[in-house]
DNA sequence: GTCTATAGTCGGATAGAC
DNA sequence: GTCTATCCGACTATAGAC
């Protein structure tokens, strides 16, 4: 049996482990690997220097431990909702409007991850510079998240225009739908300066990105 | 009156300042500035460590230098586009014909820019590095390209839609188009890996992202 | 203009006391 | 588990010969 003594120390270790992924995710979601020192990882966490080599081996053992954790902390509101939009894809009864239902469900629960919740701004930052320079987290965050999204939105709008789900051009919907919403978050920059403002409204752009294209697949239904 | 000697080493000095130029590019464009050395900027143009201070002064600098050579090297048809779509959202009679088929002259030349030309994945990465974390070169890159490609396709969408041009909806439209063609570079590898391939057809990107904008924009107005 | 050599700084990881 | 002290390597920029 441990002692007290044990038991506290194990306590205390994983509380600076915890500490060190969140300094993690505040410091890699805003600036690049090679950017970061430890030495300012382990100031933001309150943790000794040698507590990085200790509770993660390395530096980047820490960095693929954050992509980990950002995979973790999506919200059960997003898998809920990749859930029922992945069922509604495969009944064959659906009718559009439910489709649409569905797909403008899971826009609104991507956008809320990208531009909505508290650590968006961060756990954005960390993935696209993934993207851009894909390491092993990459597969981490691909099969974690990605995958499933793409795949679920695929099936919803071959559904929707009555096409095969391997049919190309179904991705590349997909990929200007994810598209429309990272621009928000790469673009931002620019897109304040052509608005003269400091802020945007994260369930503005969420409802507008879902509203304009649910309404746009509506236009094109009705009209083939 | 310079001597030949004299001259021989200008031109000399200025292929050197030109192939750091272009070394600049090739690194910046796949790496974050920290992740790239003097060294390997002086090895891949075949000059000397001390060439880089002599020419630009200090790495910063030119790593500025890359950001004008980007703005510079735009494509004279992109610009041509640009300025035909500006003069056409300002010919108060210009029909909607007319507007689509402009929108989707700068729709092409834009992706053509981003998923095309020779240098877009290189040019692309260096700005795309620049927006998630911006410093004076963003200016630079903002002045010289972004605000009017923004600007015209603003315009443009408003003519189109009836609005004026100050309308906030005009601008995240806009944002949203820019921000599909952006995916396709950024969420690149995820699409390959979605579709099965190792390539994209940038014609074919271009060509989507174009087709399936005017064509909703053509129902949307019809629709109204 | 170009080169070699080097100064000066800072980073990640380790050793060993507590 | 946590701390201090330290090693070793790599980087940018400069000095000064050619």
């Amino acid at each position: 049996m441990p002692g007290v003594d044990a038991i506290q120390a194990v306590n205390r270790g994983s509380q600076t482990r915890r500490r060190l992924l969140r300094a993690g995710l505040e410091l890699f979601g805003q600036r690049d690997y090679d950017n970061v020192t430890t030495r300012q990882l382990a100031d933001l966490a309150g943790a000794n220097l040698a507590a990085i080599p200790y509770h993660f081996g390395t530096k980047q053992a820490l960095y693929q431990a954050v992509a980990e954790d950002i995979v973790a902390s999506i919200q059960p509101s997003t898998r809920a909702a990749l859930l029922t939009a992945g069922r509604c894809a495969d009944t064959p009864d659906a009718g559009a409007h439910r489709l649409l239902q569905a797909l403008r469900e899971v826009i609104l629960a991507f956008s809320h991850e990208v531009v909505g919740v508290a650590d968006a701004r961060l756990r954005a930052g960390y993935i696209l510079r993934e993207q851009l320079r894909p390491s092993a987290s990459f597969d981490v965050l691909y099969e974690g998240f990605m995958r499933e999204l793409h795949s679920v939105m695929t099936r919803l709008h071959a559904r929707l225009l009555g096409c095969p789900d391997e049919d190309p051009a179904m991705a590349f919907r997909c990929q200007c739908l994810i598209g429309q919403v990272l621009g928000f978050r790469v673009g931002r920059e620019v897109l304040l300066r052509r608005l003269n403002r400091d802020t945007l409204d994260p369930r503005q752009i969420a409802e507008f990105v879902a509203d304009t294209n649910v309404a746009a697949l509506q236009r094109e239904i009705g009209h083939a």
